[in-house]
DNA sequence: CATGAATGAGATTTCATTCAT
DNA sequence: GATGAATGAAATCTCATTCAT
């Protein structure tokens, strides 16, 4: 068509602006007032496309969180071979975080919903979920083809998302705590290690 | 002297308090209110101890930490053994995320703060280093017993701590994902046989 | 013609929304969105027909009043004696309370705008003025008949408005608060009497 | 005590100040804002005192309605004659609209929260139920001493209320419309033929 | 030391009105 | 005629912080 979709646009625009506000000032710190400049538009048409606060952080979350996503699913679509697959599966992880540090940060400011939001809580618990069965799915096939050991792939996937989670969150803290790409090298290692059979 | 200290006590009294805040309404939807009753004081009694809010805060983060730090090496101190003091701290550190969820929940929240308070930052950071050295300190005693094979100390201790943050996190998130003290059982065996001379 | 008059038509349709978001929501309590949703318009159009909400307000209290006036007429309209037909009057005045609360209601709710608008203050004077008249010239015919005593017609006519006022108020805050049929029989006999001929 | 009750006072202060505010600026079109420029206080205090808006505003009903009770009560307190006791209500009731214009403005604001706010139609027909019985009472006393003919107190009580309202309504629109002290004169009396023994 | 009344900045949200299409 | 996206003013309410007592 030659008329764009405008509220499409706009409310991507917005969420866009949020996600800018929040990896500036931080979840809380960030007002309705901030993402209105910063997306360049004005404060009224926020509350248009948007419920309210909430909803809009819902969609920022649902942005983040399919972003990521679809980073990773591309990343593995071309390789059949399990072993390198999961290799992949955790360098794409891994490199998510130095890529899009922002993306990592808005997602761990949502981590401080856990307690206050059962919505968000959810939503989260849903990616995580996804993010677990596409990494389980891997090795469950590599199990099935004998180049992993008889493991519980659904454990094994939460270790893996577990310690990408773990690393990157220290290194957030202190950048010279450790060399990034030296430490996913011996974690990548020790993860497969764990795994395929010897 | 016998007269306690009066500051000291009231600091804590409200220190507390904070950390009950701050668990029942969330890192960023308590008020100095909220903290006033709860430590049945008065709210302007809070800002003469405390310059403002941040600087309440800052006390929050150096007590939930220290206490963990207190817990874990209390857990320790007793073993000599390199190989079971290993097993300890991991234990050790595991238990504390389900047995004071509150902190675990409190420490978290702080996270969020990475890119709006270096203050904040930095002492996480330190109390990570300090988490870090009391499990890196372990491992050299091992390597150099000869018990563990010749790993980096400190990226082992990274990788311990990290597994720990990340199992944590998505079982906080959602309790049904995985059976916390089995999934804890595979991830110590799997870490320790990292490390081990097999 | 034949060609309707499309403009009449949709400022009617925009009016008697109005009337039911009042109904609803109360006189302050709704907004142009709501008139526009309950009129299957957009908001835009409305103000295309109506200068702005002042303006819409006006004809409402127009269409309401006039509504009111045109019921209580159709009523009186085939009766000839005096004493039947302030009989009448008083109790279609009285019953249109009860049969159109909502018309009763929005009127009511213009009520307060006394202080606040001066043109709002002269509509309903005018239509009071009105009402008083219609009563005042059936009172006016029995005093000339000598069926009504020496009364002054227009405080009569005032009188017997304030009664129907008054005891509609009482009945709408708390419809337990009376009997309203019989409430109505006592003041309609009360007010006759005062005014026939012993 | 030497030390006044502040919070009393201050509460007082700012019930006055909207009191004030009703009047100039009708029920809804005041904000708290205004409040506070009226009360000379800032905007917040208002909210440490009331809960809200509408907190507020039943502050403000209880003031008026209680304030236009005790009035009426201490006009009656001296007359213990029934029918001298009913004139001094009618009149005093009567001249509460002329002598207090704003107080009964403000009670016909809030007339029109009768679909909207339970609670305020409760405490208006509470207040309503009240100034029935009082008249109701003096009634009674007189039919009960014979000077009053067998009619129902209660219902002769809402019908001189009524009248008192409808009148005053009529007035308030149009202060040209009749003399007040004329008609209250007519009013008051046919009020009294219909219930006295002729 | 301790209180709590008071302030004022700022946050979210609503909504009448305008105007390009 | 008709739409609905966009604006911006204004409203309510929260809360860290101050300060007289």
């Amino acid at each position: 068509m030659s008329k764009p979709d405008v509220a499409a646009e706009r409310k991507d625009q917005i969420v866009r602006a949020t996600v800018d506000c929040i990896t500036k000032h931080g979840y809380h710190n960030f007002s309705m007032q901030d993402v209105a400049r910063t997306a360049g538009v004005s404060k009224g048409i926020i509350h248009y496309y948007f419920l309210n606060k909430d909803d809009l952080m819902m969609s920022v979350l649902d942005k983040v969180a399919g972003d990521i996503e679809t980073i990773i699913a591309s990343d593995m679509e071309s390789i059949t071979n399990p072993i390198d697959k999961l290799k992949v599966f955790i360098a794409a992880a891994f490199d998510i975080v130095r890529s899009t540090k922002e993306y990592y940060q808005v997602n761990m400011d949502f981590w401080t919903q856990i307690n206050q939001k059962k919505e968000v809580r959810q939503v989260i618990s849903r990616h995580y979920a996804k993010f677990r069965d596409s990494c389980a799915k891997v090795i469950e096939e590599g199990v099935n083809q004998g180049v992993f050991r008889q493991v519980n792939p659904q454990h094994q996937a939460s270790l893996i998302i577990a310690t990408v989670d773990g690393v990157s969150l220290q290194w957030l803290f202190d950048e010279t705590v450790y060399d990034y790409a030296e430490i996913v090298k011996t974690a990548g290692a020790q993860l497969l290690d764990s795994i395929v059979v010897r």
